[in-house]
DNA sequence: CATGAATGAGTTTTCATTCAT
DNA sequence: AATGAATGAAAACTCATTCAT
């Protein structure tokens, strides 16, 4: 692992969980067993590392749910897919998926993020192709995408705070539940 | 006005827009046309002020909640009254709004706040009732007051951003509505 | 006298005699007996403090170079009374007119400084009288005034230097003897 | 072109346009095309590299003057040589030229350079000749030569500056004059 | 109460130099 | 010879807080 890497697993892990002002580059220097000098080798300073770190993040979210949504065919299963996506991705990388999640959040002067960024993408995408089709009943997409990564950003804060009060996978089936019938047009005799 | 009133309208404004970090005390004094040690004459620095401005927020939120509960005699009743409280708190006063939406979310090292603050509770009792007389599904009180509040947040934002591409009024029904699903125990004949 | 007077002392003599960029921030604290952090209450860094410096000393010069013209009526007395100005201004105030002198040179990228400073223009306005007049012979004034700067400047430089192996006034009458030598037109009998 | 030629070239472009603290090794190894590293093969560092081609700068100038010198036999023939001398060096290594005049006038603090370097050494010599003679007034030739060394450099600055404004010859043959006017003894018919 | 200059510890950033490859 | 990542000491700069007025 070189000394560039050693640099992003501790800015990242320092980021998600004090967020980014209050990590020094110090810290970030210290936890990576490198010279402080040698983060500015790679990078242009504590923001530009924040960014990068960010965009990978994304990438990576948006890379996985990519792959999930290709096994599925209905606009119902695709936001399954993308919702199950982000559950897997918070699983596996959860530091990533805290670090996405709090710095979307966190932003409040939205300089330099994107409005919409990859991975809101999809839902977005998803949610319109199930509109048109009929299966999902009218709303601004972008506003119910909003409301379906909220809720599941949610159970995920829910999930790491309430230690074990409820079951990982209970939490996730009641979200996919309730996401769905956020979203889905009425359908008297299925639901 | 006094001092300490400006002190306060410019602290809240500046933390509900860059955060409070990234909030330096000489921008709130210039802001507040006063000298920088004022603020240490009526607060002990400034996250004792950034705390007690929360502390604000989230009373005046809290009273206005508890005001309009009263007229609400069902969870359902309850529940609508609630949201609707918080849209109202947001056009009111959209910079305390923020504020305590930032503030909660921000801060992913919890420190120094309550896990549940007021407002948040009247919600979660609100749907514990619910849930205890079948009226809303059985589900994670906490949890889907969370999913509940998120989404008020999400369409605060929205209606920021997406500048009059949706009708306020509009924006909140969709909102209220959406929420009713995602907790309504199933009536088959009712909605 | 203030923190902000005992900055600009200390900044003003290790500019003059290690230049701006050898300079450090703490050498200047230190000197002045204030924090480090003083400096920029005052000043926007380093550099606006050497800006600031130069335009301070640059209209002290003028200032009294103006004074001085006043008593003359002849581009010639004047001229006499510009050169004397100078070598006055260095005699009681040998730091800014090292740091004058100094400043001017050293940069060059010539970046934030004008190309005719107000002392300097002050000469080149005595020149092209003179010339107009037939005084003195006709050529570029600014080049011509830039030739007696230059001298005047080399002489400090040698006054400084030279220590005691001339005299100083003898340095100056010759100086000043060398300029009109420079500028005065064919005055085939009186010189 | 060797690296070492490449890592020179860009240093002292870098170094008569920027100054010597002002350049990074960076920067230099940048624009030479070489790694930074390789700057250390060859020089000990920065400064020497500086002190190298000041050394190299200077001795290429006085050469030339050396070799102009050759021709000429009285002293004024001399005078004239040299200073045509130094504005050929001008014109055909203008940079070389810039960074000597610059390096010069610098180093406030003197630390490293010949008081007197070789090229100035050729104008004093000439000057002690022709004052020895009668053909140059008598003063303290050190002095003289650094003046009419400052005017070169200014008429080099004016040249510079002063886009086209004046034709190059014409500032040189004034400037040659003007240099004369200055050390030629009372001469009653020749002039 | 109010002020705002002063503080100094802490932070970011720079950069000449080294060294393993 | 050449490289360029890594270093770390030193530099510039920030800012919450204090205190004399």
């Amino acid at each position: 692992m070189t000394k560039k890497d050693a640099i992003c697993d501790a800015a990242l892990e320092l980021f998600a969980h004090k967020g980014i002002q209050a990590t020094t580059t110090r810290e970030i220097a210290e936890r990576a067993g490198a010279a402080e000098g040698t983060l500015y080798r790679h990078f242009d300073g504590k923001d530009d590392l924040a960014e990068w770190l960010y965009n990978r993040c994304a990438t990576q979210l948006h890379d996985r749910l990519t792959e999930r949504i290709g096994d599925a065919d209905t606009p119902d299963e695709r936001l399954v897919a993308l919702i199950r996506g982000v559950f897997d991705f918070f699983t596996d990388q959860p530091t990533s998926c805290t670090y996405l999640l709090s710095a979307r959040s966190n932003n409040g002067n939205q300089e330099h993020r994107d409005a919409l960024p990859a991975p809101m993408r999809l839902f977005v995408t998803t949610l319109e192709e199930g509109m048109k089709e009929g299966t999902f009943r009218p709303a601004a997409p972008s506003l119910v995408a909003g409301w379906i990564l909220s809720m599941v950003q949610r159970t995920v804060l829910f999930l790491k705070s309430d230690h074990l009060a409820m079951k990982r996978q209970d939490a996730i089936d009641q979200t996919i539940e309730a996401a769905l019938r956020l979203v889905r047009a009425q359908t008297p005799s299925s639901n």
